[in-house]
DNA sequence: TCTAGAAATGACACCGATGTCATGACATCG
DNA sequence: CGATGTCATGACATCGGTGTCATTTCTAGA
């Protein structure tokens, strides 16, 4: 592989004056410049990144540390989107900044984190973005880029830059809809209390429940693991036969996640009941092969990785950057909106009715 | 950050001995090994990757090129498994191997991919990987790198090694093992026959039915557009209304993939059929989100994609290491197994009649 | 005790760019 | 016409490691 020497040999000036022509930071003659570039392509001279690294100390490197290549996770497990998006909207604004991003992935290990991160330190990157699976709170090792990392999807206590799923918003947001298309009995299967984005959803359904002046029901609220099919016993068949069974049965399915409303599709229909004619189903997350692809389509909330990715990008470049703003520190939420698709019936007669009741109660 | 010269101050040794202690290529004495330790973890030295790349040639970088970052394809496009789990399987090779991989994405602009191919040669890779989102012919803009390439999921007129899905015979085990389970009137939603898998599906799907001794039925074989939801008038409605209505109609419907056989889950749900007790579903891919959680399971073929990725990974360092293997040049086939999960009934009676059927015939 | 050969270590150049500073060629202006 | 400033270019050192070869230190055998 031919070098600036070469180039600059061929061209009949000094390596300078080629890295001149190379990288635009001083005139050059157009005629010099000519004679330049032709020696380049006649040559195939390609730049050499660690030379140039290591003489301007700067890598234009990006370290993004995620599980989302690996394989997906275990039965019972939190069956979200997958994390990838999060690292393509990172890496659209990277590349648009003309930075190249070094992608590393756990594998599902998280006890390997400390040798990636290794890694790419060794790569000088100039900053790191820690992807996590789903809305959780982590302890990353930092190390060296202490002060160059933006955590995704994840939150930590000592205060790292972060970028959430605003899963309260979003939650209210699908409730209110619920609401207004006449539902008052709202049924919702959730996620295990111990992710961090469950008392988040919850809270924002309950508060969208409290605004429409309608009460809450716990009975109609039950946390309902997703296994693996091949278990005989299904905890989701269980929870959902105990909202079919109340007394007053909700006329909507509030599912944790679209995998979740796929399987109860399936669960309704062994019952004989159809969606949305007999009772209206929705998901979260607008996993897309999913929600767009079922029969009927899934009304679901965005959950808006690409955008956090994107955002996470833009809060390291700004930190990187040095500009002080007040967004480079603490948490960044990001609300995904609602899609409304055919699982969901508008109870019309019942609008009337809750309008009514609305104006009524409060 | 700290060099190398300030370890070896530190532990006052020359900086060559620090070297030799960092890549252990010759022997060091253990109390100056301690000592260059020592100082090494008090200074939180880390190497420059830049500096050695530099000055030993070796980057042991390797260059992924792929689309599977990017969003999903558009309406009615192919809807095969997400190709990252190829790279998943490509990286983990890799890493196996002490290479850090370099994954670039064309955001589904291929027009953009001889500037990726520039980024990746800047950083001296060591070989290319090119990945492509569905089974099909390509033409990689080979430059440079032109002998350290693998294809896959694709291949080229001039060839390029490629790790290629085994259609044709995925479909025949699919096929034969559904005769086995006493299906004799099967029916085909192919893709679209520009799709470079279909040719191959089909002559497995015909030489499963030829070895059986069952005759095969052209009016079995419709090909289905699966177009968004949104677009009012589906034709995959129409392939699935056509097969039914048939004087002899299927006892199964092949799907092209899990994503469309799970809209027909939704289509035969509409038209009061149960699956599986009045008709058979399959589809292609082993989508796990899809094959997995749909109710019931989706019996499918796997399309290795994880296991592709790892021969492309396996074949390039063999390609890279000079190992002049016979498996190094041209296409190498990967088969993935069918998947029988509760979608299909086997219709015991039929297992008899088409058991004495086959002898009879042939 | 002396010496050959292995073990351990160091001196120095070099990989391929770019930052700094110097210099020659020209244009502009009083 | 000389002073001054700008433009265009080059010389040289340097970034942080490692390859090559030389040198010193041990160890063991004669």
């Amino acid at each position: 592989m031919s070098t600036i020497y070469d180039v600059a040999r061929e061209a009949g000036v000094s390596p300078k004056t080629v890295s001149r022509v190379l990288n635009g930071d001083a005139p050059v003659r157009q005629s010099t410049r000519d004679r330049v570039e032709a020696a380049i392509s006649k040559l195939d001279f390609v730049r050499s990144h660690a030379a140039r690294t290591m003489r301007s100390q700067r890598s234009g490197l990006i370290g993004i540390i995620t599980g989302a290549i690996s394989t997906s996770p275990g039965p019972g497990e939190p069956a979200g989107l997958p994390d990838i998006h999060i690292v393509q909207g990172a890496q659209r604004i990277f590349a648009q900044e003309g930075m190249t991003t070094l992608i590393s992935d756990t594998g599902g290990r998280l006890d390997r984190v400390p040798e990636l991160v290794q890694t790419l330190l060794e790569h000088r990157v100039e900053g790191l973005v820690y992807v996590a699976e789903f809305h959780q709170k982590v302890t990353f090792p930092r190390r060296g880029a202490a002060d160059r990392l933006v955590l995704v999807n994840c939150y930590d206590d000592a205060g790292t830059p972060a970028v959430l799923p605003d899963d309260k918003s979003g939650q209210h947001a699908l409730t209110a809809g619920l609401i207004a298309r006449g539902h008052v009995r709202i049924g919702f299967l959730t996620l295990p209390e111990r992710q961090a984005a469950q008392p988040l959803r919850l809270a924002g359904h309950k508060a969208a429940l409290a605004e429409a002046g309608i009460a809450f029901d716990p009975a109609l609220v039950i946390p309902a693991a997703l296994l693996d099919p091949l278990h005989e016993y299904d905890l989701l068949w269980d929870a959902l036969d105990r909202l079919l069974t109340l007394d007053e049965p909700p006329t909507v399915i509030c599912c944790a996640n679209d995998k979740m409303a796929m399987r109860v599709y399936g669960l309704l229909r062994d019952r004989g009941l159809r969606v949305p004619d007999q009772i209206s189903v929705t998901g979260y997350d607008d996993y897309r092969i999913i929600s767009n692809f079922l029969h009927p389509g899934l009304s679901t909330v965005v959950l808006p990785y690409e955008a956090m990715g994107a955002r996470a990008a833009q809060k390291l470049l700004r930190i990187i950057r040095g500009e002080p703003d007040s967004s480079t520190a603490g948490i960044e939420l990001v609300a995904g909106p609602p899609v409304w698709r055919e699982s969901v019936l508008s109870q019309t007669s019942k609008i009337v009715e809750f309008q009514s009741n609305g104006r009524k109660t409060t």
